[in-house]
RNA sequence: GCGCCCGUAGCUCAGUGGAUAGAGCGCUGGCCUCCGAAGCCAGAGGUCGCAGGUUCGAAUCCUGCCGGGCGCGCCA
């Protein structure tokens, strides 16, 4: 039951019964069914004559004009008209608005959820942070944007798993191993000197040290390196990985799979991917051509072998092995991606940050080649995050020990306000974070702006539990509840917002967009704070009136079908609706 | 040099091929003798970077420029 979905559902019919006429079959084209700009073209508007005239061999009016003629009929349609080039624009019965509020009261929360996705199984893999430190704010954006996109496309219906790669092998957290040590040494009271340049310098690594001190004493103390690194590395990565986990779990984040890179590296998947490449002929040896742009004097050039991704519409091909004979993280990576394909997802989502965006191309050739076409891959790049505080510019540097951890953001400002600030611009935009306004209370802060008009909603029910002791005001009767006095021109709009909340979730699903959640519960706000405000206007106007119980109850309806939308999108966006401001 | 992203109101930004391009901030002017103003309403403000092309129709798709950001051999 939806509106939206219905009136297309009459117009793919009279589409049929048209092309039936005419003794031609109707091609399998999109067309719109959708609220037209402008409030003067009526309140739905489809192109369906203009897309289909062709293929009929009519004109797009006379197409139209049959349209109408089906479309007239129906008891759902107060007023037909074909306007401009061929649009064809209603106005529907009020009651069939007004009717939604019902579908929307039996719903709850889980209004708008949709068969979309069929239950297609969608692996959308996030944050993947190498466990060598605390998560910074960059990291959060990632940690939001994967979160909310895996909970909106739940909720347009595909079967989702959220997953971490964790990159417990290779020379990061060797290095990470070596800091742990430096850090050991100087708990059990050693002056190692100063830390090399390119050992982790972050204090988070003492109360590490400290830890593994408690466990081990002393005994590895003079040891030789090939006998503590792995041991030691072994309990870093552990150690950093709870440090991880505690950060995402003050977001509000929760993965299903944490897959290892080193569990895959020694279940032999790699030299399994490569020999299958090997066999295809997509695997050579040649030498790069030395980079661009940037000073090379390095450089030399190296035959090495290659994975032809140029194959694949990649720019050059890719090298998989380094020197010493270890693999690339290229290599690992192209394993683990046809690892998630054989286990059963023909839909792979990776999201990634903004230093990672020239492996894009890359990834997706590898993800062409080893599904032989069969896997739907696709990479969300966020953008940077600048985080300001009133305005300012807040500088992070980590030698300069201004450094800003996602942990600290979400200790400061909350998990609904970071999380809800993380999904107000498109991925691939960058985005400004300020500490101040997350917090303010004002038509300035998105956050506040969408829970307020949630608490007022909530705040109308709690008054019309006083106004009307006794009376039921449960969602099953505010459902029962005579619907004609909602006849004001602002009622109805904010009714034809709510019933077009499982169209903006299915398109948001289908552009893999969540912040366009966002904006749709900005824009249901403002329409609620508008109608609110009536009441302050007028009286007669307010949600609850005075004995007038049955007039409440059909505003009310309105009002708690409201407030369920809006925490039906704070829900894919992992941020709590609250009942009052405090 | 190549690749990706961005370019829309003074500022920050929405806008999956539709009609006269939107919102917030800022600016101007209005709405409560609090108990529904943490808010609301109205107004001014645009060559959608430029030039071509595709289309019945382009901010949106294609090509080429201009400007900005990020990235570019074995790092992860």
């Amino acid at each position: 039951m939806n509106v939206y979905g219905d009136i297309r559902t009459l117009f793919r019919d009279a589409v049929g019964h048209v092309a039936g006429e005419r003794g031609v079959s109707a091609p399998d084209a999109d067309f719109s069914v959708e609220p037209p700009r402008d409030a003067r073209h009526g309140e739905i508007s489809s192109n369906a004559a203009l897309v289909f005239a062709g293929a009929f061999g009519m004109k797009p009016r006379d197409l139209a004009d049959r349209l109408v003629a089906r479309l007239e009929a129906s008891d759902a349609v107060a007023e037909i008209s074909v306007a401009g080039p061929g649009f064809v624009n209603l106005v529907l019965e009020p009651g069939r608005w007004r009717d939604q509020l019902r579908h929307i009261l039996g719903q709850g929360i889980g209004y708008g959820d949709s068969q979309l996705g069929a239950g297609q199984r969608v692996n959308v893999e996030y944050v993947s942070v190498n466990p060598t430190g605390p998560m910074h704010v960059g990291h959060g954006r990632g940690a939001v944007v994967g979160d909310a996109l895996a909970a909106l496309l739940a909720k347009a219906g595909y079967a989702v798993t959220r997953e971490y790669y964790v990159n417990d092998a290779g020379v990061q957290v060797d290095l990470l191993a070596r800091s742990l040590y430096h850090r050991y040494r100087e708990a059990a009271g050693e002056a190692p000197g100063d830390m090399r340049e390119d050992f982790y310098p972050g204090d988070y690594l003492a109360g590490t040290a400290s830890a593994l001190l408690a466990r081990d004493g002393t005994k590895w103390l003079g040891a030789a390196e090939e006998v503590w690194l792995e041991p030691v590395r072994d309990f870093a990565i552990e150690a950093m990985m709870d440090l991880i986990r505690d950060d995402l779990a003050a977001l509000g984040v929760a993965h299903d799979v944490f897959a290892s890179e080193r569990e895959l590296a020694s279940s032999g998947a790699v030299e399994r991917t490569l020999s299958e490449l090997e066999e295809r002929g997509l695997l050579h040896v040649g030498v790069l051509d030395p980079p661009k742009g940037k000073a090379d004097e390095d450089w030399e050039p190296r035959p090495q072998t290659l994975f032809r991704s140029t194959a694949f519409g990649d720019d050059a091909d890719r090298a998989i092995r380094k020197s010493d004979g270890s693999w690339t993280y290229f290599a690992t990576d192209m394993a683990y991606h046809r690892d998630k394909f054989e286990r059963g997802f023909p839909v792979l989502i990776d999201v990634w940050g903004a230093d990672h965006k020239g492996y894009v191309k890359r990834m997706e050739a590898a993800v062409e080649a080893l599904s032989a076409g069969g896997a739907r891959f696709s990479v969300l790049v966020c953008n940077l995050v600048n985080l300001s505080e009133a305005g300012r510019p807040v500088k992070m540097s980590k030698r300069a020990g201004t450094y800003v951890t996602l942990r600290e953001v979400v200790d400061r400002v909350g998990k609904d306000a970071v999380r809800f600030m993380m999904l107000t611009r498109g991925n691939e935009a960058a985005l400004d974070f300020d500490l101040a306004r997350a917090v303010e209370q004002s038509r300035d802060n998105p956050v506040f702006y969408v829970q307020y008009a949630h608490a007022r909603a909530c705040s109308a029910l709690r008054n019309a539990a006083d106004a009307f002791p006794g009376e039921d005001f449960s969602d099953a009767a505010l459902g029962r509840a005579a619907l004609d006095p909602l006849d004001g021109e602002e009622e109805l709009a904010l009714i034809r917002r709510l019933a077009g909340w499982p169209r903006t979730v299915e398109a948001a699903a289908e552009a893999a967009e969540p912040h366009r959640i966002a904006y749709a519960l900005s824009e249901i706000a403002a329409a609620f704070h508008g109608l609110w405000n009536l009441g302050n206007v007028d009286e007669a106007r307010r949600f609850v009136v005075a004995g007038d119980p049955a007039l409440s109850r059909a505003r009310l309806a309105l009002v708690r079908a409201t407030a369920l939308v809006i925490a039906s999108g704070l829900d894919i966006m992992g941020v709590a609706p609250v009942e009052e401001m405090r």
